[in-house]
DNA sequence: GTCTATAACGAGATAGAC
DNA sequence: GTCTATCTCGTTATAGAC
């Protein structure tokens, strides 16, 4: 019983992750907005209707993909943190916005499912928030435990955005300072736009040593959360 | 003659331009990896055969899409750097950015098209470069016509960088400095990250005030290329 | 010459009967 | 789970209207 339990439960996780496996492959040749659980099964020798004991929907499936994407990508960060856990804040940041690149430069169609255009008719449901922050956690961390020592600074705010930064920091660290916390989210998405520039390409014919220059970027973006 | 050739140019103007204006509405709905000649022609009441009098392949009307948007919203950039022509450096930079927000928030599936994920099979041609520069290059002005005066400061560059440095401000700015290259290109990527997050969907949950949130990151954007 | 319509191709997706 | 009949797609060749 246990065993056939244990064997029948195996073989579910298998044929999930073959399901997801094939479906990044579908994802990378055309692209989210095209993928198609006929296609998933057709790669798999299946046939569709067996899909649909494993992911209820295309819907489902398309979460599921970005989910662990998120995972992926924020597993990185975290490992990257970890690793760099005995050096200065700001050389913990680079290693980490590095490691994001890096992750994005290996996995573009992954990075394109979760940080590029939307899916038109899809919507992502809640439980990929979680996940989705991720990285932006691993940033915070960061910059929490760097302003543990006296004041690092932030540049200061103007009045109308005071309620919106309070509210930030208390949502996201409450040990940060409201300016801290709107600098953080500002770096969180400047970093975003830095990969996605070379990642999608906008960097062809513009910048050539883009890992010397994203370093560069990303050194700049530590500055603007007071990291030093 | 001449009015015949001038009702058959503007027939045919007209015709393009319907063709293109479908088009975009099946990019809202379908999105461009789904964008199908079918079904434009299907919408406007013609035959699919007929619009390869109009555009040869189904990819030259992306690339026409593709060119239209860059040159929307680089009108639009240009336009807001115009009208604040007397203001004081900072504020065009922020003028500019605020534009091209607006125009993103107004525009999200010719902003997904332009700057999201790329299209699964599709390459666009050098013809899209031009318009594709025209935010940047009004960026780049802006910080031209301020570093006019006595040293704008931007940050030192590693050894490592300086080649790639000296490369980009020869192509984009001969009169600038290779720092000032370096920050400028920084901040046109890290713009589209803030731009990319709100319009994309990322900024949910996260950032409320988003109209303050962006003047403060793009104002420490123009600090950060040297505009005091 | 300029345009639209018909018909067809080869490839692929899809729905439903079995 | 299989098969088939009916869709869609991009694209081309061709014929005819203005």
């Amino acid at each position: 019983m246990s065993t056939a339990q244990g064997a029948r439960a195996r073989a579910r996780r298998e044929v999930t992750a073959a399901i997801k496996e094939a479906a990044r492959r579908q994802l990378a040749a055309e692209g989210a907005a095209r993928l198609s659980l006929r296609a998933v099964a057709r790669e798999l020798g299946m046939v569709s209707s067996a899909l649909y004991r494993y992911f209820p929907s295309r819907d489902e499936l398309l979460t599921a993909l970005i989910i662990d994407a998120y995972d992926s990508v924020g597993e990185a960060a975290e490992r990257a943190r970890d690793a760099a856990a005995d050096a200065p804040p700001p050389a913990r940041w680079t290693a980490v916005c590095e490691a994001v690149r890096d992750w994005a430069l290996a996995h573009p169609h992954e990075y394109a499912l979760i940080y590029g255009s939307p899916v038109p008719g899809y919507s992502a449901p809640d439980t990929t928030v979680r996940a989705a922050a991720r990285v932006g956690m691993a940033l915070i961390g960061i910059v929490r435990d760097a302003h543990q020592g006296p004041g690092l600074t932030a540049p200061p705010l103007a009045a109308e955005l005071r309620p919106e930064a309070a509210r930030l920091a208390g949502d996201l660290a409450p040990d940060l300072s409201p300016e801290a916390a709107v600098a953080l989210v500002a770096a969180w998405a400047q970093l975003f736009g830095l990969v996605g520039f070379e990642v999608f390409g906008q960097f062809n014919r513009v910048v050539e040593n883009r890992e010397a220059f994203f370093r560069h970027a990303a050194a700049r973006l530590a500055e603007g959360v007071g990291l030093r």
